[in-house]
DNA sequence: AGCTGGCCTTAGCAATACTTACGTCGGCTG
DNA sequence: CAGCCGACGTAAGTATTGCTAAGGCCAGCT
């Protein structure tokens, strides 16, 4: 029988990149996780992980390894928190887990009011980005996700766990407000082909969208700035060098100087933001969720499974 | 975080009734179990088993851990399985639980036949009596579980495993081939509330079916003599001492010189058979399924969940 | 009453796992 | 290109963990 503390170092390997790091937030020696990691690839009689110079990868096993661990630390928490909740302990922590823009709008105001709720309930929030932090929630490191899918993006298997769409995000085509198709009647993708682009890197949901939309308007975007973040992206905006693709929340209310936004002509263009958690909520995670459609009123709240 | 290796511990300790006979199959000494148990409770801040002069018993806490336990088990031996299917190796072990009267009747067939398609995989046979045995599948101990459910006893809950009813086994009503109404035309529970019946102890199944089947009637039958095993049973009725409720499958083709019997008149009494496995089903346990529905072609091979 | 079986405790020993120290390799930098 | 740095592995020492062995307590049985 595999030993389950081992194959939660490798998840932890596997999550920090390289042996040393896990070592650091395991609090052991990089030397022990070696060990550790050697002993588990004796047993199984190959290997977990493939050493770089510039830290570790899993091979294929070691995937397979890390998500039935995650698998085995989440049934363990799982039994400890069954036995608190027939002590009458209820939980004193809730770790949510968001992508950065959704840390920045959708979020904050709902944590503010749990806390007022829930004073002596520990909070945590963790960044991620999608299609991360399905194993997390498995393994109960979070008790609630906060994760989207854009188009064109393969949605996660949700591996048992309960997803639901909170709600869809339009993305809107960004400007200078002194652009001159700013005033156009109808704005679309394929309209602004000439223009030079702001998106993610390669891969990234957010360009894999953009080049999406083009394609399927028999263009392709010149993509001249690569950034992940939107603040960044709508400064370079505001600054006149370049259009992009955002979501309508992130641009919120606070309309931002020298830059104007217009929906997309043609296609519905939106991300989908989905809450996942386990599927025996707790109370917190309950009142959380509550509270987070609850300030997003247009939630459909329909389980998706 | 609790430890897995003393949560199989714990479950161990309630399969076997007692931390001296846990200790027994575990190869320790009841000392060790005993110490795991107990830095199990202060762990938890709470006691696990009651301990009784014979034996112990668990606690409600102790029983949603076991139910952990082998939820845990199970996904350490899947790690394992998954592994090893990586590495090509086929899994070389199958292991078979049964009620007793599926494991003279319905199972060895199957098994002979298995054996001789698979020649070297290990097969093993455990007696199990309903409810018992789904905690061993989930846990990885048993591949694949026959259970049955008698009418008016519940159906225990799947727990995630993937539950498949097998057969429907009518009950008949054996009598000794010279009862005055062993020739009736039609003959119900009701019919016979006069005799002396055979049948299982208090709670048991076929108990539970039998008084279900009176009472149905307005009747309560007379138990003169209690035992489990059919054979018992059969010898009982062939010394003329009484009647009884039996499965057709037990009373097979071989006829048993002076007893007879005849179909339940009214209700349609039978026994329930199932297959239970993990959702994810070996080539192993795929293969015996098929050879034991081929040798019980009346099998509806619904799945139920 | 004495015996048996089961559970618990304590003390000692063996196995396991971590730390420290050192060696190797590859990439980055001056 | 030499030298440094970060990362991984191995070897030896140490600390912790977990098991065995031995003895005591309690309840039921003969």
């Amino acid at each position: 029988m595999l030993d389950a503390q081992r194959l939660q170092v490798l998840a932890e390997v596997a999550r920090a990149g390289s042996i040393a790091s896990a070592a650091r937030r395991l609090a052991f020696t990089p030397s022990a996780v070696s060990q550790q990691i050697g002993k588990l690839e004796r047993d199984l009689g190959c290997e977990v992980l493939h050493r770089h110079p510039r830290g570790v990868t899993l091979t294929p096993v070691g995937q397979a390894l890390v998500s039935h661990a995650e698998a085995v630390t989440g049934e363990l928490r799982a039994a400890e928190q069954t036995v608190q909740a027939m002590l009458g302990t209820q939980p004193r922590r809730l770790a949510v887990g968001t992508f950065a823009s959704a840390g920045q709008s959708l979020v904050p105001g709902a944590l503010a009011r749990f806390r007022r709720h829930h004073p002596d309930v520990a909070l945590s929030l963790t960044d991620l980005e999608p299609p991360d932090g399905y194993g997390l929630v498995i393994s109960g490191d979070l008790d609630l996700l906060i994760t989207h899918r854009y188009p064109g993006m393969p949605l996660p298997d949700p591996r048992g766990l309960h997803r639901q769409l909170l709600l869809h995000d339009p993305l809107r085509i960004v400007l200078p407000a002194d652009h001159p198709k700013a005033r156009s009647a109808r704005l679309g993708v394929s309209d602004l082909a000439d223009e030079e682009w702001i998106s993610g890197g390669v891969g990234e949901p957010n360009r894999v969208s953009l080049e999406l939309a083009a394609r399927s308007a028999g263009s392709r975007p010149h993509i001249a700035y690569e950034t992940r973040d939107y603040q960044v992206t709508l400064a370079l905006i505001q600054a006149g060098l370049g259009i992009a693709l955002v979501p309508a929340s992130v641009l919120g209310h606070t309309g931002r100087p020298g830059v104007t936004f217009r929906p997309v002509e043609g296609l519905a263009l939106a991300r989908a933001i989905y809450l996942v958690h386990r599927k025996r909520a707790t109370a917190l995670v309950t009142d959380i969720k509550t509270m987070i459609t609850d300030i997003n009123p247009s939630s459909p709240g329909s389980a998706i499974g």
